[in-house]
DNA sequence: CTGAAAGCGCTTACAG
DNA sequence: CTGAAAGCGCTTACAG
């Protein structure tokens, strides 16, 4: 293993051109066997790694694009991260994923590092306010999709949760089971997708003739099971709670376990966005599941498409969200009191 | 917003030579006030954005470090990665996060891809088998640091917790709560760590002259439940569960919900690796902590030193875990039989 | 403190 | 198909 060689040493060692060891490694045709089998042979014997930095300041691409997340310990970031990295990866691409700690300045600061790390496309979600700084940050000339947290007047293609139907779909089921008193628990409302659930949770309410109740909970798990806590000791306790997002999920749970509530008997337990233990919870929590592969693979194919130079004929995608009933909700408590009645 | 504009246009835009603007942004003190100002005046009229592949390829360094990561949904990993990219970032190092999958071959092609970007050094965390492979891939002029999944003969320094101290303590506990017929549930001994955890339990089992009964139940979430479960159906069914890794842990809850399993009257239950959601299961699930900070911060400082050609005088570094007790584990149930005792 | 020049390791027209 | 040369946008000795 001697030290790092460059292509020139390989040339040298296989007695051809500088060029003709750059087509042989692109790939390109116009290399005779001969020769080719001979840079490959030199290669092999120096041990001979390219230089990508090099070939991307010359070629003006460097086959990257990078992926800004607001929370990488969000599951569902998690795992959107995974699989858009083997997406890139079939492509040819290499990722460099970035975090932002749901840091608005953060996220400007990490899309300006991905810019000048020349990155040829960036897949960004935005981080809790400020997507407008980010957005200029990223500028015009940069291929750009947003996923998830998209808002009103995106200037670049989109993919997301259609949100709206997905709580419209959850609150539909809880009027369903008979819940009249149904509290939707809101993380912010200041996030764009947050504020679609809300419109959604509201419309599915307004339908059936009842006054939808929104609560604001806060971002943090903390916020969320403090806030819920405070819910669920007032008199006019809601027979059903769904919730807007996995963090808040996470509150309320540690919130019905510190104030004794029996879910379902007493109180009906909705989560948006499901995840691998909540099924393991017991009673095992039903939720609106979000397309997290489609979202990933129409993320990736607008990326690719503006990599290409090719149209995009719908810039803006909306995957749809799914009900998965288990055992958190149930119907609602007959009237004859808030006693047990397991 | 003009479109991209160059350090030479920057110069020739403030009436100073290409040399001067370079010095003012690689923070050079040695340019007058007075030019100092022009420059950033005029970069600020173009909008300029450094290029930092050009100036990497000439001062032979990215300030940019690679980190593999075997999962990014194991929460493990999502937190240590989440706080190595801000330590790298608070000393001006860029992270490129790639996954592997768990498929050493990836992990392989995904160092690969890292140096021929030439990050400036390496955190490696190996995939399943073989980190031969890997290290021959990562070769030795690299700087590089192997956390978590270190093995006997690493050619690198390296940080992980003190599984052996760790899963001892954990079974020390078990055994002082009267309990003498306990599985360990590893996921699989191949890997280093899962081996000193297995270890460590069988050591404390033997201080005590019991037979220490370890179970290699695979890698998987549901290879766990179904072994754990058959485990759970033996008609010498153990007393209390320890497992070896979250997955296991994930696995084996599912496996006592599937044998309606009294946790902890009848097998008392507890978790190698402690993750948020652990806490609202009902019983909350007891645990030991890794110490996923201290572990960060020793990989950091390990990479640093070598990025700064500093000697490092302690080049293995482990950290002790932290035994969390909750409800999930308690007292052997008494000789009397295996009824409820609630 | 300042600028002119060389060069990092590749890719890319271009001529043969 | 092949090679010699220019150049990507910076940083870095070097001379003044």
């Amino acid at each position: 293993m001697r030290a790092k060689s460059t292509m020139n040493e390989v040339a040298t060692e296989a007695r051809v051109s500088l060029g003709t060891v750059s087509k042989v490694f692109n790939g390109n045709a116009s290399v005779s066997a001969d020769r080719r089998e001979r840079v490959i042979a030199a290669a092999d014997r120096l041990n001979y790694r390219r230089n990508r930095i090099a070939a991307s300041l010359r070629s003006r691409q460097t086959r990257t694009v990078g992926i800004v997340v607001p929370d990488i310990l969000n599951t569902f970031y998690g795992a959107l991260v995974e699989k858009l990295e083997n997406l890139a990866s079939a492509s040819g691409y290499a990722v460099m994923i970035v975090t932002a700690g749901e840091d608005p300045q953060r996220s400007c600061d990490r899309a300006r590092m991905l810019k000048e790390n020349q990155v040829d496309g960036m897949i960004v979600i935005p981080s809790l306010d400020g997507s407008e700084k980010l957005m200029t940050e990223i500028g015009s000339g940069m291929p750009c999709v947003i996923a998830d947290r998209i808002s009103a007047k995106n200037p670049f293609p989109s993919v997301a949760t259609d949100n709206f139907d997905a709580a419209y779909q959850g609150a539909k089921y809880l009027l369903s089971l008979g819940h009249r008193q149904i509290v939707f628990a809101a993380n912010i409302p200041r996030l764009w997708n947050t504020q679609e659930r809300v419109t959604g949770f509201q419309q599915a309410l307004k339908e059936s003739k009842i006054k939808p109740n929104v609560r604001i909970v806060g971002m943090t798990v903390e916020d969320a099971r403090t806030s819920i806590a405070s819910l669920l000791n007032e008199t006019e306790r809601p027979t059903a709670i769904f919730t807007s997002n996995n963090l808040v999920t996470l509150g309320a749970i540690s919130a019905m376990h510190d104030c004794n509530i029996e879910v379902p008997n007493q109180v009906s337990f909705l989560a948006f966005d499901d995840f691998e233990w909540l099924r393991l919870l017991r009673p095992a929590v039903s939720a609106i599941a979000q397309p997290i592969d489609q979202i990933a693979v129409e993320a990736w194919r607008l990326m690719s498409h503006q990599l290409d130079g090719r149209r995009i004929s719908h810039p803006h995608v909306r995957a749809g969200g799914q009900l998965i009933v288990r055992q958190s909700t149930g119907k609602v408590p007959s009237a004859k009191g808030k006693g047990k009645s397991s």
